[in-house]
Formats: C-alpha cells, structure tokens, sequence
DNA sequence: CGTATGACGTGCA
DNA sequence: GTGCACGCCATAC
C-alpha cells in the first residue's frame, strides 16, 4: 500500500490502514513498517494524523529532507497537508 | 498460544 | 501547546 504512493504524496497512517483494508490498523501500520526497513517501500511518505513527520527507520531528519526534496513543504516537524 | 512492544490516536487536565 | 493514560492492531519471541 505504502509502496503505491507517489512523489509529493504524503499519507496518513490511518489513511493507509483504511487502504490496506483495516482502518483500524493503523497501529499495526508503523509498526510493520519500522521492523520491515524496505527501500521498496517509501514509508517517508507515511505522516501522523497530527501532521507530525512521525519518526524514521533511518531518523526523522532523513525523512522530513527525503520529503522536501520530493516538493513536500514541511515546517519543522510539521507536514502542509495537500 | 500468550505476552510484550510500537514510526499511533484520542480525550482530558 | 504539553503531558498523561487508555485503547487499538499486527508482529516478534
């Protein structure tokens, strides 16, 4: 699911559980995604419903960088919701 | 199978 | 805005 977001996409976890098919999973989401560290999968992309950046496999930074580079304006730790 | 944990969310003070 | 507690799902051991 993770994986079919696009460039300047930035979904929520609960916006991927309901995806996935458990809108309720969205727990279960970060978790997976923190254990299962896959470059196929741009979990950079997957942000708190508050609009946080969350955290990152590889550090937050890395992943509010990643973001702006992808044309995603971030405001510190918080993500402008498209 | 049961327990513990987490990149979380919501409610309340 | 911040901090605390509770609830929820999937995964790991």
């Amino acid at each position: 699911m993770v994986r079919k977001i696009k460039k300047g996409e930035v979904l929520t976890y609960k916006e991927v559980a309901k995806k996935a098919k458990n809108p309720l999973a969205w727990r279960a989401v970060g978790n997976i995604l923190n254990k299962n560290k896959d470059p196929s999968v741009p979990c950079h992309r997957v942000v708190r419903s508050d609009k946080r950046v969350g955290g990152y496999n590889k550090g937050k930074k890395e992943k509010i960088k990643l973001l702006k580079k992808e044309g995603v304006k971030i405001k510190g730790e918080r993500v402008f919701h498209i």
